[in-house]
This record gives C-alpha cells, structure tokens and sequence, in this order.
DNA sequence: CGACTTTGACCAGCGC
DNA sequence: GCGCTGGTCAAAGTCG
C-alpha cells in the first residue's frame, strides 16, 4: 500500500517538473528516482516470490491516470493475480470482491483494494474452513497453512512498503522543496538578468563602457543560466548517478555558453594571467583524486579551452579557504560529509598536529579540511575547509548544505565586491551571521589563499561553553539531534529561514557583480534559495540570533555548516577574483 | 577483508 | 642552491 504511495508520488512529481523544465535537474533526479523504485519493485518481484507483479506497473488492464493510479493497480492487479490462482482453485467470492472494487469509485479505490486483498485471502481460508467443517483431507489443511503463509509474507511486505514509502515521502519531500528553491532562484536570476541588461544598457547609452565592462557583461550573461544546470543542490539530492549528469552537463554549458561570447579567448586568458603558481595548478590537475570528475566531465579532452576552464576551476576551488574556530572536545566537527584522513604534520608555531581530511563521499571530490588545535588555547578547534563537493550529499549534509548557500553567496558577493572594491567585506561578516555578531567572521585577503575565518569561540553566552558537546553535529532533518526540546523542531527552519532571506540578497549579488564562465559548476547550486528581492528579514534574522544564542550547540553547527559551504562559494570568490585578474592582465597585455 | 589511520617519505613553493 | 615549511602520497598498521 504504501509503496503505492511511494509510486505515486515519484511518478507524478516527475511529469509535473518535466512538462515545467525540461532540462530540471529535479526531473532528471525524479526520473532516477522513479528508475530507481521501478528497479526496486522489479527487485522486488524478482526475489520475491509472493510479489509476481505484472511487467510495468503502469502497465494496468485498466488504463488509470498516474496519480493513485500506481497505487491501486498496484496492489489490484497483484491481487487479481492471487486471485486468479486462487480462482483457479476454489473462490468465486474472490472474484466478486475485485469486481466490485473495480466498479468502486475511484476515490475509494485506495482502502477497497487493500482491503479487498486481505479479504481474499480471509474469503479463501474460510472457504477452506467450510471444507475443514466438513472434514476433508490434509490438502486442504496444507493449503490452509500455506494461504496463512501467504497472508504472514504479504504483512511483512506490506510493512517493508510502509517503511519504504515512508522513505520515499521524505526523499519526495526534499526534492520538492529544492524544486521550488530552484524555481524561485530561477526567477530571481531571470528577473534579475532583465534588470541588469536594463541597466547596462541605459548605462551604455549615457556614458559607454570600457572593453573590460564590455567583456564582464559578456561573461555575466552566460553565467546566469549556468546556474540553471545541474546543480550541486539537486546534486546533493540524488543519490544515484547524479555525478553523471553533474560532470557531462556543467562544464559543456560553459563551453558552450562562455566560448562563443569570447571567441574562445577567455579560457587562455584565465590560464596565462590568472595563475600565478601555474606550476602547483598544473600538479595539482593530475592526481587521481582531483582531477577524476573533471577528466570524466571532459567533452573534447583534447580541447584546450576545456583544459584551461578545467584547470582554472580546480586550482581556484582548491585555493579559497573557509575556516571556522570553535570550542570542541572532539577531534572533529560532524558535519555530515565523510572525510578521511590523509596526512598529519607539525605545523610551525603549534604544538598540536594539523590533521588533513579528503572527503570520501565520491571518487575524486576535491574537498579537504584541515583540523587543528588552537596553540593558545586547545579547545579551540580549527576546521579550514577547501574545494568544492563535486557529488551528491546525504540528507544531512544536503540540508546543511542547502541552509547555508546563503552564507556561501554572501561570502562570494561580499569578498567579490571587496575584490571589486565595491562593497564593504564587513558585509559578509554581518550577513553570514545574524546582527551582533559581525565580529565573529572574518575575510583574509592577505593569506595565500583567500581566507573567511568565522571565530565562533566568542558565544554570545560563554557560560555554556563550559560543558562543550562530546562532538559537534549538525542539526538537521534525517539527523536525530539531541537539542534542547523547545526549540528543536523549528532551530533547522529558523536557521534555513534566516539564512534563506540573506541569500536573496546574495543572490542578486552574485549576478551581478560576477562574471566567470566557470562559476555556477558547484558553488551555484548552493544558491538556491536566492528567489524575491534583497532585503534581508529583520524578523527572521531575530529569530535566528534567538535561535542560535539559545544553543551553543547551534552555534558550532552553524559554524561547520557554514564553512562547508562557504568552502565552495569561496571557490567561486576566488574563480572570481581570479577571473577578474584574468580580465585586468588581459586588457592590461591587450 | 575492506575501510580507515598512521607515519615517514616525497614534492613544491618560498626565502635567504 | 639550500633549507624550511606546507601539503600530499602511499605503504604499513589497525580496526570492525
């Protein structure tokens, strides 16, 4: 029964969002979805013996429409099909029974025919019994025991499906809410194109613009629909065979889109100016671990255009840094991505170790983190995140991962226009985390590498500090938290709210100021929640200072979250800068 | 036995 | 060129 569920609401979600969005990766992911439940089933009927279900599920005698069609023929035709065995044998009343819930309306469909199903085979051992009563032989009794069988393995099932559509519902769930993300980014990236071309246009015609405006804009354009292929978001959603679309889709959209604007110039630029250690890019393109997902993504290998956006995009992503201090007993913060430990060294002027971490959620995802103890004060935890999760995350992860896009495009917008000399890079401090706490994120432009350090040691209430967490976990749906009863249920909303409103702000941010063909890959993605104007919501804002300083708990979670995915806006801050050095060496060589 | 950690070796960048 | 340092590799060890 509850499969059916799982059925309906995996096929019909499919049609909708494909009829909207051809090219959806929501789609596409549904699709895999519904290929994965088919799958299922078709594991289903193959190993199981009590569940010979009729070659395709949509394939009913009874043309039904998709929705709670699945679900009734499902179970009707499996029931026919008992039935028609038992049929063979004994019942008439069976018979019966499904006819009439075939002429039962179609809204009522759904209980008649569960429970038509139990009452066959019920119909078949109390027509056995009637024999019994008339004292027959042991065959009877074997049938008897083998419908109970039956009736026992058709229970379990059902229970299996429950708890499988249970599943489902949540996976539907998830993916519904990144649809709509998705579209209202779409919009406020179309809308926000519209203006922008406005604008620029108007500006041309009062004072004209410079080659290099010229070659932004160019850039700028493209990029916005950029955002609208396969995104890390959606990525994260599906579990199965999403690298693929991700690695085959992106990087041809910036092929397509960016060579022909710039004649194919761009790439080189970016390769001959932007890099100033081309030496270390070039080293580090060739480990397996890299350089896996983009050699797979590859269209033309040969391509040197493909190579430079390649080459650009892994060494930018690999040099922007996030780094969060925080107060942890444990070695590590739990921030729902697998990591494993590839290296340990003594860092100068620390006694503690630096550990290094690769993610290991896919093959060749370029996502490190380095963990350190503070050398002042050892309870202090230092996470640096680098790269850019080029896979699917777990719901955890996802979650965290979708919550704090904001944090990422207003790290990208804000160290962006810092880069531009534009906009504050407070302002990022002062979006990343609600008000009153600006003092807590910081933007290094000096280091090696650009740097976004949030110092989450100053807690609004140190006091609960003192009984730090065994290991810090983020909060999140599909993550059972132990967090203090009366704000659990709404701590992820309010913190996905708050964080959802600033990023509207961000978002625009992002189309506006940044021109790169090769943003929008993985960092994009995390901008989903960009949808309506940029104002940031005073209330949600409140209640998510309220939130966070009610747990401290939070506040750590908040922290990883956000440096996870400032990890990959970082990138693209840094795909950015670099960009725009391309563009200044370029004209400055031009 | 596979996944993960440990740890010494190696490499590259950088300053002198 | 040399040494220092950060970062990574990979073989060996450990664990479940």
């Amino acid at each position: 029964m509850d499969k059916g569920w799982g059925l309906t609401l995996a096929s019909d979600p499919v049609s909708v969002f494909s009829s909207n969005n051809n090219n959806s990766p929501v789609g596409s992911f549904l699709k895999i979805k519904r290929d994965f439940i088919s799958d299922h089933n078709m594991d289903h009927s193959r190993n199981n013996n009590m569940f010979q279900f009729p070659g395709s599920l949509s394939a009913g005698q009874d043309e039904q429409p998709p929705s709670a069609a699945h679900e009734v023929d499902f179970f009707k035709e499996r029931i026919d099909k008992v039935g028609d065995d038992d049929s063979k044998t004994t019942s008439v009343i069976v018979k019966k029974e499904n006819s009439i819930a075939e002429l039962a309306p179609r809204s009522t469909r759904t209980a008649l025919d569960v429970n038509t199903g139990l009452h066959l085979l019920t119909a078949n051992s109390r027509s056995d019994q009637s024999t019994v009563d008339d004292g027959v032989s042991s065959d009877v009794d074997d049938k008897r025991s083998k419908n109970n069988e039956k009736l026992a393995q058709l229970q379990m099932e059902l229970q299996k499906m429950n708890t499988e559509n249970q599943r489902l519902k949540d996976m539907l769930g998830q993916v519904t809410t990144s649809y709509s993300a998705l579209q209202m980014h779409f919009a406020a990236l179309m809308q926000q194109h519209q203006q922008q071309n406005h604008g620029k246009e108007s500006n041309k015609e009062q004072q004209g613009k410079s080659s290099e405006e010229k070659k932004h804009e160019d850039v700028v354009v493209p990029r916005q629909f950029m955002d609208l292929g396969p995104s890390a978001e959606t990525d994260e959603l599906s579990n199965s065979s999403s690298d693929e679309r991700t690695r085959s889709g992106t990087p041809q959209n910036h092929i397509e889109v960016a060579s022909p604007k710039n004649n194919g110039k761009l790439p080189y630029d970016q390769e001959n100016s932007s890099f100033r250690d081309g030496k270390r890019i070039g080293r580090e393109e060739s480990p397996e671990s890299e350089s896996q997902a983009w050699k797979v993504q590859k269209t033309d290998p040969a391509s040197p255009a493909n190579k430079a956006i390649e080459q650009s995009t892994e060494a930018t992503m690999r040099k922007a840094r996030v780094s969060v201090r925080a107060r942890s007993e444990a070695p590590m913060i739990t921030d729902g991505c697998q990591w494993r430990k590839y290296g340990q060294k003594m860092a100068k002027g620390n006694p503690c170790p630096r550990a290094y971490y690769r993610c290991t959620m896919a093959v060749g995802c370029p996502v490190r983190k380095q963990v350190q103890r503070c050398a002042e004060d050892r309870t202090i935890l230092i996470t640096t995140y680098e790269g850019n999760h080029n896979h699917p995350l777990p719901p955890a992860a996802m979650a965290m991962a979708s919550t704090t896009a904001a944090a990422a495009s207003m790290l990208l917008s804000g160290s962006m226009s810092s880069a531009d000399g534009i906009m504050n890079p407070n302002l990022l401090a002062r979006a990343i985390l609600p008000a009153g706490s600006s003092n807590m994120a910081t933007i290094s432009a000096s280091a090696p590498f650009p740097t976004v350090t949030l110092d989450l040691t100053h807690n609004p209430n140190p006091l609960q500090f003192q009984r730090p967490p065994p290991q810090f976990q983020v909060p999140f749906p599909g993550q059972p938290q132990n967090f203090s009863s009366v704000t659990t249920p709404q701590l992820p909303q309010v913190f996905g709210q708050a964080l959802y409103n600033q990023s509207k702000f961000s978002g625009l941010q992002l189309s506006q100021e940044i021109g790169t063909p090769q943003l929008g890959h993985q960092a994009q993605p995390h901008l989903l929640h960009s949808g309506q104007q940029p104002s940031l919501s005073q209330d949600t804002l409140s209640a998510a200072t309220a939130a966070i300083t009610a747990d401290p708990n939070f506040t750590a979670a908040l922290a990883a979250a956000i440096s996870s995915i400032i990890g990959g806006a970082n990138s693209n801050t840094t795909n950015n800068n670099n960009n725009s050095n391309a563009t200044n060496n370029t004209s400055h060589r031009n």
